[in-house]
DNA sequence: GTTGGAACAGAACATTTCGTTCCGTTTGAG
DNA sequence: CTCAAACGGAACGAAATGTTCTGTTCCAAC
């Protein structure tokens, strides 16, 4: 189909890479995809996804981890940034919804088992927010703290609305939106009405990985 | 069980307002959740259920009814309210959080056939929305359009953390850093930058409840 | 006290969904 | 030509779930 990579192996190995774009697509769109949804989507058999892994949840561990992986590269791109810190962080935001990391890691924990593997990327993960968010503080509106990240990726990542890239469209509006509520006011007299409640806690966060 | 209104035609009108709280609960929980969930929450037995309504469809119909009476009533009072607008309209979005019509309507779409009477009512919020809308528009930032009002609230009401309590209160939180978003900038120079893409259309909305 | 029927609990049933296995076929390398 | 890797998709079995059905309870009218 694509390139003149003849052979058998040569169609396995462009299988490969299908089979996981279908798998994100797939189950992106419905995390209780069925699995043979991901292999008519891929426009192969069944067969050819068990042949790669020996069960839905390790297919669903993979895309976990791609996913946190992702977003770990995010973060270091991110860090590395030498741009004003508070626009480093609105694109790291954006390029985080971009690649949806969030309905591939946050919506499909508890439907499978995390492997230690997965919990130590999420170490990882964790301490690169951290860090991003420790140099972002001073721009942030106080009250802001590093779990409400998490949070509000996932109320923008929860839009769907038409297809694929209108609602990437969308939740790009609405990120906008969150970015200016989150920066620090300035001298204007009514901004920055206390937030009601306490925030969101870490253990709140990871028990979801349990449930 | 809980008062004397002795006889078995006293334990029926008791149940009425059991099940219907039971399945509020339960479907607003999960929206995929299965009629023996609603039946065990609401402690009777799964005839209990059917003597009320003939299916699943006719419950779950009943709910998001009763969500849009509420929608509209909430509506209503907001209009009548002689505050301030702005003040009127955060606690408006306030108050749509706390009785969670999104939930039991938006979220409920979808999963059975909406009756002529369900589509009046949908018609008659619109159309308050849009009356709330235009008493609102001058304190609004420009650019937010009335549909966004029901994307946003959808945005909120996706959070699910901790119990029923506590997933409320992070609600308010974020809706309230919302609120800010969404009120129009003062004469601060940085605040406003422009939204990207086109808003969410009202076709785009109502196009969800026939899929 | 008797009894008819409304109301109910929950087992039983039929259907659907879905993960997994299995069998027969294709295909390209040696 | 041959063999096995790779594959397509039907078949299978288990689980979930909407609905029906059976037997039981309990109030109210006579």
């Amino acid at each position: 189909m694509t390139k003149a990579l003849s052979g058998r192996q040569a169609q396995a190995a462009r299988n490969d890479e299908v089979i996981l774009a279908a798998a994100r697509a797939v189950f992106i769109a419905d995390p209780g995809a069925p699995i043979s949804a991901v292999a008519e989507r891929a426009g192969v058999g069944i067969s050819a996804l068990y042949r790669r892994y020996a069960s839905k949840e390790e297919l669903l561990r993979r895309l976990c981890s791609d996913g946190l992986a992702r977003y770990i590269e995010e973060s270091e791109k991110t860090l590395a940034d030498n741009r004003e810190p508070w626009l480093a962080f609105g694109a790291f935001l954006h390029s985080l919804v971009d690649a949806d990391t969030n309905s591939l890691t946050q919506r499909l924990a508890g439907t499978f088992t995390p492997t230690p593997d997965l919990w130590r990327d999420a170490a990882r993960a964790a301490e690169l927010n951290q860090a991003i968010y420790a140099r972002t503080k001073e721009y942030l509106r106080p009250g802001i703290v590093v779990e409400d990240f998490g949070v509000i990726l996932e109320q923008i990542t929860s839009i769907k609305l038409g297809d694929e890239a209108r609602t990437n469209q969308l939740r790009h509006r609405y990120l906008t939106l969150m970015l200016e509520a989150m920066h620090r006011p300035g001298e204007r007299p009514g901004g920055g009405s206390e937030l009601p409640g306490p925030p969101p806690s870490s253990d709140e966060l990871t028990d979801r990985w349990r449930a």
